[in-house]
DNA sequence: TTCTGTCGATCAATCAGTTGATTGAGGCAG
DNA sequence: CTGCCTCAATCAACTGATTGATCGACAGAA
């Protein structure tokens, strides 16, 4: 009676049910509360089953872990000039915070998490380390095609965009403008107005 | 023989060395890690007399939330013409993460705790709020005294400068040189040199 | 039959919080 | 001073609840 055994159309991927509702889960309540029977519960399915799928708690959150990143990784640029790449990051980080806020608070956690947790650091660094780059490289072209009012210090310029959009889709923000404000503040300061 | 119950000239604060125990703790494993067990040996005291001080956790992390953001507030400027006082705000924060960086780390679980918590979200939200004005009013005197190259929107200029701040000591950096190229390029963009 | 997926039941470990007892310092009457 | 009382502070041991993980059973499909 609480399920149908049978006949159904689709087969429903139980490891990626378990990863979304995990994902869930952390946004919510963070690390702390992240539960297995409560993620099982969510997904549908018994405790057992999760462990079916998932050796361990730790594993479950090594997918939660990736899928987050490769989640993050599709705000980055794509096509345009130099300067609207970067336009479209940001407007595309945004736009993300406003329509999958879920993602930052993840994203949070496992920055956190990264401090202690090995495994967890080398993904993360990576996403960041690839992210600081891209912005750098952006602006090194910007600065070439004459596009911008250039700084002598790129590095210094993409530390500052990395950290502002971290700081303020990451952390929960008591003035909720801040976000705005701040891509606002970075264009204007990168001249890309 | 471990020790003297007399003639003790510092009879010892044990509600302090709770809350300091409770501090470090957090710092190094984050609120996941946090045991009263944990807390009370490192204080060198039994569980119960942990709760001889504190009714429960929650009433504990009170006040290791109280000493952190009280120990936040030490790096807000102080004396000197308005820019003098940013830099030497952007100087204490540089310092204070380089002497001090568990308090960036308990300043982050806080942040993204108080996401849930509404007790932690009073006292840090108030803390930021006066972050950002504080800033605020810096650079609007500094415009007025014809210091700095003031943009137009002072609101979105202070954004910046708490988002990029947060962004930078709160969250482990893959790259260690961020927060010193983000202070660099702050000044920079606020026309600070 | 055998393999895949699922579940109810259960385990061992861990946790926050409690209980009852002990200790030592200070007050004070004799 | 001495003996008695009180009380703040402390502890060892326990409780009740929760948690991650496991086991054995069982159903349906191949």
């Amino acid at each position: 009676m609480k399920k149908k055994p049978a006949a159904e159309p689709a087969p429903v991927d139980r490891r990626q049910d378990l990863v979304a509702a995990a994902y869930q889960q952390i946004a919510r309540l963070g690390f702390e509360g992240l539960r297995t029977r409560d993620v099982a519960a969510a997904a549908g399915v018994n405790v057992a089953t999760l462990h079916y799928y998932f050796p361990t708690k730790e594993a479950l959150i090594g997918d939660v872990l990736k899928h987050a990143m490769q989640r993050f990784r599709s705000t980055m640029p794509a096509s345009g000039s130099p300067s609207e790449q970067l336009r479209n990051h940001f407007a595309g980080i945004r736009r993300l915070v406003r329509e999958e806020p879920e993602l930052f608070a993840v994203m949070g956690e496992l920055a956190l998490r990264s401090a202690r947790d090995p495994a967890i650091r080398d993904l993360y660094q990576q996403t960041t380390n690839i992210w600081q780059s891209t912005v750098r490289g952006l602006l090194a072209k910007a600065v070439r095609d004459g596009l911008v009012t250039g700084s002598r210090n790129l590095d210094a310029q993409a530390s500052l965009v990395v950290s502002a959009l971290t700081g303020a889709s990451m952390i929960p923000l008591s003035r909720p403008a801040r976000l705005n404000e701040t891509i606002a503040e970075l264009e204007r300061s990168l001249g890309l107005n």
